[in-house]
DNA sequence: CGGGCCAGTGCATCCGAATGCAGCTTAGGA
DNA sequence: TCCTAAGCTGCATTCGGATGCACTGGCCCG
């Protein structure tokens, strides 16, 4: 306690010390202006026209390259850079591209997120947030989007038909990122997730697995559905039936009570596979902890993004890769093709998952997993 | 082989039928304009000006209520919003606050993006994504950031005195997120590193560990370095000196790698403290799986951040938690602050780290961790 | 009944940059 | 020497909404 309360009274000495130190004001730039400047300060120094100062600024101008060096110099000087308000009111593009996305989406996979900004920096395009606690809130958060004439909207989450029609109407572009079009006529890339989880109960079953369970999300997750639907439809075709589908909410403490119930009404299955890593750790340290099922001798556990910790060697789980800066990418290239084309039919880009065989599962032929890039 | 092939030859197949499906061309919405709407549109239809149509939009202007109604509802019918590019031009804020970061923590602590998002939310505010792949990018993208007239920036990573100047000439008003102001006269929100490393360092000190190391990130790290340094000043003040100190990458495997090296040239510390979650869980799994050093018996382990990886059984992982969402709202209340007085003196804001004590670690009296939230 | 007050509305202007068109400059050829 | 063409540059307007100021009409009070 002294302790603590020493530490504390340090804590606020150092406090008060910062507080006095950095009030010392800070001396302007040389170039520095109270205000930012505009094009017409530049146009004065210079002795020009605004109109000549702005096509400065524009590669394909008709400019005489002394003119655009004085010019340019003078903007240096006075720290100007164009002002993308400005311009975006009059060329009727923002430069800004909405990501519609729940949080759990960028807890759960936050490559996603720098993928896409990846992608719509190297077209020069800026990021614009619009995180949603949950699908529900979808609605609330396109709303105040709408206020910002965007180049594009990418979804991440689920996004009502309505929704995407409203964005239709004001010419506002969108493309689902891992979600169905179902039939709305957008543009969308997704993971091909049907095939890649039908592949690894294909792969499941050749290691000779028989007795499957599946953990999901939500119900009302699609991705989680697709997921679970690819495998139990295969495993369906490999003659085995009734695979049970656990419900949970798509997080590790999820995925460990879901299967510590399933296994304490009985379940006894040999090979498991969860819609994402979250739940497949927490399955598999239900096995490892609660359950003492050794993994994978007694069963073999599956998850799917392949986040960072499933390839630490405490999980060393095998799962599913989605190919994030293609995917990205893809979708970035729709948006920027739509704005070209507003009529093109709708595109869908399918991307192959990447089956990652580590040693939390027995699967059979370790084939080319290597495959194609979209 | 085959199996793989005629699953290729199934997702192509739904592939196209999607194609197929989704080109059913969708019906206009009843109010959907082939641009979006404008006020003056709003206002035509209305039979007012457009004046009174702006005048609908701000809660506090003078207006009749049945006007106001009677505008809403044509505007509700067009599918009227006011355009915020518009607004800004002339309202001289933007509504959007960029968020520099650098990828390593969007990856590392996804929370704080969502925290920051939601406390921007919270006060009508959007946020305009600038990540960058490490520090030495920060210049750039600050340049491209510099064309939107930002009602703010916050800066989770290290920023040059001189663009945080050049912000400032501009009038756009910078909080740091956890880094030090170092003189610049920049208001700042910071978790008190150091206050929270001491304590730990105490508490270990007191649960009787003698032999010390700290795995720290990179060296230019700031956050890195002042969690190290407080841990290791306060052993110093506890007699302890001369604590080794491990460099990586902030990564699992960096923390790994170093800690085996560590262990291999005859390291045999009793209490490791870790300068965040990533590198502890690294060098918890060596312990475990490489070294087969029991933890906590023969050493502790302590990270911080208090990811959510870190809670569960796998590795019950001692370690600090920033607050986040307090931290946010007090990072967007500093700019707000800033905003009405631009020539106020900066501020401080430390906020306490919380001790999260688990199995990782054997720690002194677990004291009242639940501190008073600033 | 008239004057004053005030709420509600419209007019005109502004924010900062882009651009079609017109006008100017310059060079080159007849 | 004069004319034409081409290459630059400037003027004026535009994007969509906010707001100071002027104006109107109704109401209240003297």
């Amino acid at each position: 306690m002294a302790t603590e309360a020493r530490l504390r009274a340090k804590a606020e000495c150092r406090y008060l010390m910062c507080m006095k130190r950095s009030s010392a004001h800070v001396p302007a730039v040389d170039h520095a202006l109270s205000a930012r400047a505009t094009s017409y300060d530049v146009a004065r120094l210079a002795g020009v026209s605004q109109s000549t100062v702005s096509r400065c600024f524009s590669p394909d101008s008709k400019i005489s390259p002394q003119t655009r060096a004085r010019v340019q110099a003078i903007a240096v000087r006075l720290g100007y850079t164009p002002n993308a308000i400005a311009r975006s009111l009059i060329l009727r593009r923002s430069g800004m591209v909405g990501v519609l996305i729940t949080k759990q989406s960028i807890q759960a996979t936050p490559d996603m997120m720098t993928a896409i900004g990846d992608a719509l920096a190297a077209v020069d395009r800026r990021l614009l947030l619009l995180a949603v606690e949950d699908e529900s809130a979808v609605a609330a958060a396109i709303g105040g989007a709408f206020a910002y004439p965007l180049d594009g909207l990418i979804a991440c989450a689920t996004v009502g038909r309505q929704d995407i029609r409203s964005f239709g109407a004001r010419g506002v572009p969108v493309v689902l990122f891992n979600r169905q079009a179902d039939s709305a006529g957008v543009d969308c890339v997704c993971t091909d997730h049907v095939e890649a989880t039908s592949r690894v109960a294909s792969l499941l079953h050749e290691a000779g697995h028989r007795r499957f369970a599946c953990v999901g999300g939500p119900l009302d997750a699609p991705v989680s559905r697709e997921r679970v639907h690819g495998f139990v439809t295969r495993l369906d075709e490999l003659g085995i039936h009734e695979v049970p589908v656990l419900t949970a909410d798509y997080s590790y403490s999820g995925g460990a009570r879901a299967f510590r119930d399933y296994a304490g009404n009985g379940g006894r299955p040999d090979a498991v596979f969860c819609a994402n890593d979250q739940l497949a750790m927490g399955v598999l340290d239900t096995c490892r902890f609660t359950l003492r099922w050794p993994v994978p001798d007694t069963l073999s556990v599956v998850g799917f993004d392949d986040v960072e910790a499933a390839g630490r060697p405490s999980y060393d789980l095998a799962t599913i890769r989605q190919q994030l800066p293609e995917m990205a990418h893809a979708a970035v290239a729709l948006l920027l093709a739509r704005m070209a084309a507003r009529d093109a039919p709708p595109r869908r880009v399918l991307v192959p998952g990447i089956v990652v065989p580590r040693r939390s599962a027995r699967l059979g032929q370790p084939s080319d997993q290597e495959q194609c890039v979209l």
